[in-house]
DNA sequence: ACGAGAACCTGTTTGC
DNA sequence: TGCAAACAGGTTCTCG
């Protein structure tokens, strides 16, 4: 689940809790993840205050005190949940790692599938980290305009569905947002993302901006500070125009057109054929 | 260098 | 009912 917009959500639960506070435990159940999680993480962390908790297209930053940052990416099914101190809910299957704080709450990242990433790494070094270093813009900064985006398509001989999904083009679009953003600028995913120049950029711009703002504003006032009940981050109702609405009619206007399903390098995309051109 | 597809893992849903 | 295939919201790696 975690695209841009709810690793936002996440983020902004994990700063509320940690901001200030000391790791005063961290429990490894497992070495590895996608990768090994680095030797000597523990020594690390275990102690050290959280100065801030960050985000960077889909990972997580939490900086500590002395300059080090440990990096989280959710992958597929990763999921955080905030355990208050006295809760003696025991660790779920898939609970890999359990960072304990000084306060006693407990922040357990859950992940079934494995393809998240635990590293650590110096705040010195961030923008050289090779997880890091090639990421594109941030879509909601100011700096990701129409002009940066054309210019990033500029040759491409790939669908705009793909172009959208690589990281290095706008950081933090996944798979549901890029054909949520698609169905609002109202150009197709099967367009090769050469022909998308300055007008259609503009208006890619202006879809990516207000479909994740629209998603983090959903994931902020439909959760109490963040924090479902169940202490879950960054779950969300949603309302998806397209995504796994294949069959429905079309449902921005009166277009006629229904919900398509198609596969672009193996994933889903779901669009209205007659809206998107 | 670029783009397509496989691979990494586990679990659930779908279709014969 | 049972079993295999398809599918799931991410990213890297390999190959042509």
């Amino acid at each position: 689940m975690p695209e841009l917009p709810e690793v936002e959500t996440v983020v902004r639960g994990l700063a509320s809790r940690m901001t200030g506070r000391r790791i005063a435990r961290l429990d490894l159940h497992r070495a590895d993840l996608r990768w090994p999680i680095p030797r000597g993480l523990r020594r690390k962390a275990e102690g050290r205050r959280i100065e801030a908790v960050r985000r960077r297209a889909k990972y997580i930053l939490i900086h500590l005190e002395d300059g080090g940052v440990l990096l989280l990416h959710l992958g597929m099914s990763g999921r955080l949940t905030i355990v208050n101190a006295e809760d003696r809910t025991p660790p779920e299957l898939h609970d890999h790692v359990v960072f304990t704080l000084d306060d006693g709450t407990r922040i357990r990242f859950n992940d079934q599938r494995r393809f998240g990433v635990l590293d650590y790494l110096r705040a010195e070094a961030l923008e050289k980290h090779p997880l890091l270093r090639e990421l594109g813009p941030e879509p909601l900064d100011p700096g990701f305009t129409g002009e940066r985006l054309a210019a990033a398509l500029t040759g491409k001989r790939t669908p705009l569905k793909a172009a959208l999904l690589d990281q290095q083009i706008v950081a933090g679009l996944g798979n549901i947002y890029v054909s949520e953003v698609l169905y609002h600028a109202g150009l197709s995913p099967r367009r090769l993302a050469r022909t998308v120049t300055l007008e259609r950029a503009r208006r890619l711009v202006l879809a990516i901006r207000e479909v994740l703002e629209r998603a983090i504003a959903a994931g902020g006032s439909s959760l109490r500070n963040y924090v479902q009940a169940s202490g879950e981050l960054g779950y969300f109702q949603h309302q998806w125009a397209v995504y796994g609405r294949e069959g429905e009619p079309c449902p921005g206007c009166d277009c006629g057109g229904g919900i398509r399903r198609i596969v672009q390098s193996n994933r889903s995309t779901f669009y209205c054929v007659k809206r998107q051109r």
